[in-house]
DNA sequence: CTTGCACCTGACGTAGCGTGAGGGTTTAGC
DNA sequence: GCTAAACCCTCACGCTACGTCAGGTGCAAG
């Protein structure tokens, strides 16, 4: 009968002798017997039951769930079963988790200069979106970034800002909805808008749920946008009655 | 200048009076006054370097981190970048942990009964089977197994011993490969195995790796596998050849 | 006999708080 | 003005699964 003493299991195992010693301390697996001077000795059935930690182990279980196994062999199959599940939904919460540090880094991106506040700034917008937008929105917004391509989005937040100068502009000067320059603008509004929306109305109505319920976003005062939303639905109005 | 003490600060912002106390141990966030009584006072910085401290956790960054992003605003692109692939990385493990478990319960779940050996058992085969099989294949082969059921599965799990039965008897008895009653056992086990592999070329290498490198696979001794492999193997080329 | 290696037993550190214990403070109601 | 409830304070241990010293013993080779 061939014992083994802490160093060679060690090093069969792949554990650490610490590892080992651990398992001896909380009372997993304590050699069957010891050396005079008090060093440990491994038996050939140590040995098979380590085995059996160290698979158990390797499918992420805990300590106190491994002894609890081995001890009443507790139906293993609803107990394996329970783990993926909550696994899992580590996994989903984790999987959320990265998106929004993308989305994070993403808004960062051309933000040319990142003080904590800008990034504070934009942790929150993000996280404000969320409230929003369903996940699976979300996903149907970052697909559609992927297929656009960054360049695109880019130019198109450009060019929010331009237009909405334009916009306000004839807004202040009184011009009638129905002038064809009014018109242009209402159709390059749509023209972006639907850009971002993807033509999906979903997104449509979500975003403009933004706009009725924030006071300022990206740095854009919502109440202004709301008027001169309003303003544009006007004109568009009027382009459909014509 | 409003000041707000712990309890109110806690329900404000879902944290509890503990984690405030922890952030003023740990010098995160200690409150700008205190009572007389000794009863911590935030002001209004405290509260809105609170929310970036939340804002910052919420991105799941470590205490340690929030603190030296706040501290010296340190590149936080590079930051939220490097924290996103680590989370991605781990995501990873625990998705092939989970799928792990996954596939331990599907083996377990048509063992009657479960006792800790079974599950053992079960979990040193699936690790061994890791081994032989790429990730690619061990997806193609969970596909596959969803595809055709989990009914189809067990027909074919117990169709392949009766097979090796009649092989054997037939080899035993000295049979002459091209014989036609052996030629219809062996196009009956291409059928069996092309299920297995779905005619993928990949899979059915790595299978046979399998059988070359184990000396037992789900208590079918391999050597014998191998013996019977061979003899179904002349049966092919004699029908071939015929 | 000494050198070097393997082994031993404590015991602290880790991340982020949870959860008391034991004791003051504030405040609302009477 | 008093009392009880609610709130606040400061320790300090607990949790996971070991890593990492520190200080000392055992054992085989030169």
């Amino acid at each position: 009968m061939r014992t083994w003493k802490v160093g060679e299991l060690a090093k069969q195992t792949g554990l650490t002798v610490r590892t080992l010693h651990h398992y001896d301390q909380i009372g997993l697996l304590s050699p069957s017997h010891r050396t005079a001077a008090g060093h440990r000795l491994y038996g050939e059935v140590d040995v098979g039951r380590l085995q059996q930690i160290v698979s158990l182990r390797s499918l992420g279980f805990a300590l106190d769930d491994v002894r609890a196994v081995l001890r009443d062999g507790m139906a293993p199959l609803e107990v394996v079963r329970m783990h993926a599940a909550r696994l899992r939904e580590q996994i989903h919460a984790q999987q959320r988790l990265a998106d929004r540090l993308d989305r994070v880094a993403a808004g960062l991106e051309h933000a040319h200069r990142v003080s904590p506040d800008e990034l504070i700034h934009t942790i929150e917008e993000i996280t404000r979106m969320e409230q929003y937008y369903t996940p699976e929105q979300m996903e149907y917004l970052n697909q559609r970034r992927e297929i656009v391509g960054e360049a695109r989005i880019r130019e198109v937040e450009a060019e929010w800002p331009r237009l909405m100068d334009e916009v306000r502009a004839e807004m202040q000067a009184g011009t009638d909805p129905a002038d064809p320059r009014v018109q242009e603008l209402a159709r390059r509004w749509m023209g972006l808008l639907a850009e971002f929306t993807g033509g999906d109305p979903g997104i449509a109505r979500s975003a403009s749920a933004v706009w009725e319920n924030e006071t300022e976003v990206q740095g854009i005062n919502a109440a202004e946008m709301r008027e001169i939303m309003g303003y544009i639905g006007r004109a568009k109005a009027a382009g459909s009655a014509s």
